[in-house]
DNA sequence: TAAAGTTTGTGATTGAGTTCTCAATCACCA
DNA sequence: TGGTGATTGAGAACTCAATCACAAACTTTA
């Protein structure tokens, strides 16, 4: 299969694969059956044996996969074996709660340049780095920053776009609820929270 | 159309097309034709005609949709045209960030409760809710609150649903990255942001 | 070494969701 | 009022993703 486009929905899941990866071998498991992972993930295991043979063949049959040798195979597939860089944009209260997250060390992400535009918050230091203003963007070029995260209003978030683009930025994470438009070869993830809530109630019974 | 059942992809997309008409609105607009949704949100018109065909025939031929009308249909569909109550469980950095953002209330949405187990929050008044201590979710059953959101670390959001459900919580919002073991009654939507970001590295050009 | 028991990898199948297409409908205008 | 142009709604065709099912590969046991 390893020569075949791979669907999107297979690299969405590559993720989850590794967490549960990382899960086994903090129990230290070894080898983990697709049917193990599978109960762990709730992905089924046919679904995580076909995305993983877009890729190769990782695995043993009779055995499973060795966790510590699957895990760094898809760390190399989603290039995140060695650290990638990321630039925040927004350093209000969104903003401000991703600077301090403490779960993109596991996936090899470092949020290494922020910028706000308010003069009350630029210069400051906030977990070791600098806040820069917003017209300083340009300076990611020289930075090797490729991934940046947009945490401003709706109405700011398509100029903060091409000012990241035009730092040369290739792949965003927009929380703003906006569609962005930037050219083809940068990718462009969105999430939108309140967008996501507001599924929900579509789901409830409908008796009060 | 009335009648087939609904694909989730559909109501996932219901949220994007009321952002649309409530765009529209502001701008004055009255009507709005599939193909200039479209431009808007860069779902293609089939795609937009089709989702909405399913819950019955909004629009007038030759003229497109009344963007006042179709946006009270969809929030109708979405249950949100009343207003949700929602129980916050975990104020850590995430936490108040999803308390004070202000995008909930275009949906309907309102965060009415608050709940952490840190000593030093509990009892503190933020954005007019009071915060109260987890053991206290089971009041929860009194307030006509079906929805829940869960932004605690992962060792702990497994008891907080067991809790939330118990407390007659139907529908939550998951940010922590974990698979959450609820009844089938319970919908469970999961963001967990590293992950998302931790997708994009796989779509940076090849060379450094 | 042979037989039993697992589990992988993948071609074939099924299913879900998207796009195509066009008859039907409506506004506008001469 | 009849013709023109725009747009909807929905069946049909298509595309893409998930599941099935099984031969091949490996471990274990005797």
């Amino acid at each position: 299969m390893r020569y075949h486009k791979i669907p999107d929905e297979t690299v969405r899941r590559l993720p989850m694969y590794l967490r549960g990866l990382l899960l086994c071998r903090e129990q230290g498991v070894r080898d983990v059956s697709s049917r193990k992972l599978s109960e762990l993930l709730h992905i089924s295991p046919a679904q995580i044996r076909k995305d993983l043979s877009y890729f190769g063949a990782f695995g043993t049959p009779g055995v499973g996969y060795d966790t510590a040798k699957l895990a760094k195979q898809i760390r190399g597939i989603l290039k995140i074996d060695t650290p990638n860089k990321a630039a925040l944009v927004g350093l209000g209260n969104l903003g401000s709660a991703l600077l301090k997250y403490p779960g993109f060390g596991a996936y090899g992400l470092q949020i290494s340049a922020v910028f706000d535009n308010d003069p009350g918050k630029i210069g400051k230091i906030v977990k070791k780095v600098k806040v820069e203003d917003v017209s300083k963007l340009s300076t990611l070029k020289n930075k090797n920053i490729k991934l940046g995260i947009i945490a401003v209003p709706a109405s700011a978030a398509q100029s903060v776009a091409d000012a990241l683009v035009k730092a040369g930025i290739r792949g965003i994470l927009n929380f703003a609820p906006f569609y962005l438009d930037v050219p083809k070869k940068v990718k462009v993830i969105t999430i939108d929270i309140a967008m996501v809530l507001a599924r929900l109630p579509y789901y409830l019974p409908a008796s009060a």
